[in-house]
RNA sequence: CGGCGUGUGGCUCAGCUUGGUAGAGCGCUACGUUCGGGACGUAGAGGCCGCAGGUUCGAAUCCUGUCACGCCGACCA
């Protein structure tokens, strides 16, 4: 990131990239702060790519069978409290409601943290038969976690998300159900986002409380740092078990059903922001763009100036196109449209009109293109799609340049104290030790990823036998 | 929940030590000149200084309390 500051609204990213995140987030018109700590106002530019996510991952989802429904955001303490693991992992950060206008209420209800136990009350009295089976449904909601500490996109008291919650006659279709699911957030990621992952399964100490297994993506941020992206759970029956959920299989026996959940929040856009985003602002993926291209007329006022900058709107219709039509400089111009990520601005003044031409600039790279008037559609889709190839390609190149490998104590100690990235060790599986690693060196396992690779025969803390191989880093 | 910090026009902040007419820059409004990397001039509008007590002839400034927000830790998507 050597590249010369361009504005001095955004601090730059190794000055202080908590700061840099914040300014970006600001600067971007994302968010703004509201009243209620932790809460934020998500404003057009903001919501337009949550609209983008949400739509291309629920046509993801559709396309696997899943069907959304909607379910209450109270949950009664009694539902809540049914499955002891779950209770135990969320009771710390749920938002209850005591009154109901003046009146206390007979029992008071917590507004959901995540609606496993909504779905499981309703699963219980809807299926009856292996004919009910499966049951694959989602829902987009908010949930409310109460969170000590609060960052915009990262960590918000309340946040937007999809659960999908699902019910399966046999462990062996949900187990594909949650892998199923993650591979559609992975691919989702890499496709849409140019987010690359490693996918894998958390350790016992991570799983989410009342799971069996949970899966996980997890994205490596500029700073080096990881970023959960989706998870999607195997529950077997524990959950069936705890709240009842049993059906009449086609051998008339009365079994219980196998459950999965799965989710993505906009949590993902803070990885956005982080994967991709500079010290000129945001750098949005084409794909996801609320605007891809912004026309910026120069030299307005000139006659046919404006004119022509919306005949090239006109010309871009396909794409998502706008005209900064403002009485601002050009330079101010194209500050904003950099700031906010737009992929690509289009210049266009009298010079240009006169040469029957216009220049293209590239967000990722900064690149200045000079395009024939009669070329511009089928330049600008190219390079979109170029943007987006190069995007990934480079989010891939710096997450396989900061992921390292650690053999033995010394060295996995080594690199954490001189560089930021994922460390691939072994593991011997045990909980102690996993402890031990996060609290002396303020480490996380991230994930057991799915691709295991035999780095030694010992775990490379405690020196006992290896089981696993395991992704470490520093997490968000 | 612990540590640190901050509350003064829309925003960023100065003023507080040593009490005495509420300030600057940016933004905003109007008009004009500009326009290829955050242009400029002129004229305007906008604030009971987070809140509540107290001390005082007099409080943005001193004292007490309180609330809110931010950052860093512990816990979590």
């Amino acid at each position: 990131m050597a590249e010369k500051k361009l504005v001095e609204a955004i601090t730059s990213m190794s000055e202080d990239f908590a700061q840099w995140y914040t300014d970006v987030v600001k600067k971007a018109e994302l968010i703004d702060y509201s009243n209620v700590k932790g809460c934020m106002v998500i404003k057009p530019a903001g919501y337009a790519l949550w609209e983008n996510i949400q739509r291309q991952l629920d046509e993801r989802f559709k396309a696997t069978g899943v069907e959304n429904v909607y379910m209450p955001m109270f949950i009664p303490e009694s539902l809540l409290e049914k499955e002891k693991d779950h209770v135990e992992g969320f009771a710390p950060e749920v938002a209850w409601v005591t009154h109901g206008g003046m009146n206390p209420l007979p029992e008071r209800m917590c507004v959901r943290p995540t609606s496993e136990t909504l779905f499981c009350d309703f699963y219980k009295g809807d299926i009856q038969s292996y004919r009910d089976l499966p049951k694959v449904y989602n829902q987009w909601c908010s949930v409310v976690r109460w969170e000590k500490e609060t960052r915009p996109f990262l960590r918000s008291r309340e946040f937007l998300w999809q659960e999908g919650h699902t019910a399966h006659a046999t462990a062996k279709e949900a187990e594909e159900r949650t892998e199923q699911m993650l591979n559609v957030y992975a691919d989702f990621c890499e496709e849409v986002l140019a987010i690359p992952v490693i996918k894998g399964r958390k350790t016992d100490k991570e799983k989410f409380a009342g799971a069996e297994a949970t899966y996980t993506i997890e994205a490596l941020m500029h700073d080096g740092k990881a970023l959960q992206s989706g998870t999607s759970h195997n529950f077997g029956d524990g959950f069936a078990k705890a709240f009842g959920i049993q059906f009449t299989d086609k051998d008339n026996q009365l079994k219980y059903v196998h459950q999965t959940s799965w989710g993505m929040s906009t949590r993902i856009i803070g990885a956005i922001i982080m994967v991709h985003g500079d010290d000129s602002g945001l750098v949005l993926p084409p794909k996801v763009a609320p605007v891809q291209v912004m026309i910026i007329p120069i030299q307005q006022k000139k006659e046919g100036v404006l004119e022509k900058a919306y005949e090239l709107r006109d010309r871009l219709k396909g794409f998502r196109v706008k005209v900064d039509d403002s009485d601002k400089s050009p330079g101010w111009k194209f500050s904003e449209q950099e700031m906010r990520g737009i992929p690509m601005r289009v210049e266009i003044g009298p010079k240009d009109i006169e040469a029957g031409k216009c220049i293209i600039c590239r967000r990722d790279t900064r690149e200045k293109i000079e395009v024939e008037l009669d070329r511009l559609e089928e330049t600008v889709e190219e390079l979109l799609g170029k943007i987006q190839d190069d995007m990934l390609n480079r989010a891939k190149e710096h997450l396989e340049t900061h992921t390292y490998t650690a053999a033995c104590r010394e060295e996995f100690e080594r690199i954490f104290s001189e560089k930021a990235g994922f460390v691939k060790a072994m593991w011997c599986g045990e909980t102690a030790c996993e402890e031990a690693i996060k609290e002396n060196m303020a480490v996380t396992s991230r994930c057991m990823p799915f691709n295991q690779e035999c780095i030694s025969d010992t775990c490379v803390y405690c020196g006992k036998p290896a089981k696993k191989m395991v992704y470490w880093g520093r997490a968000y």
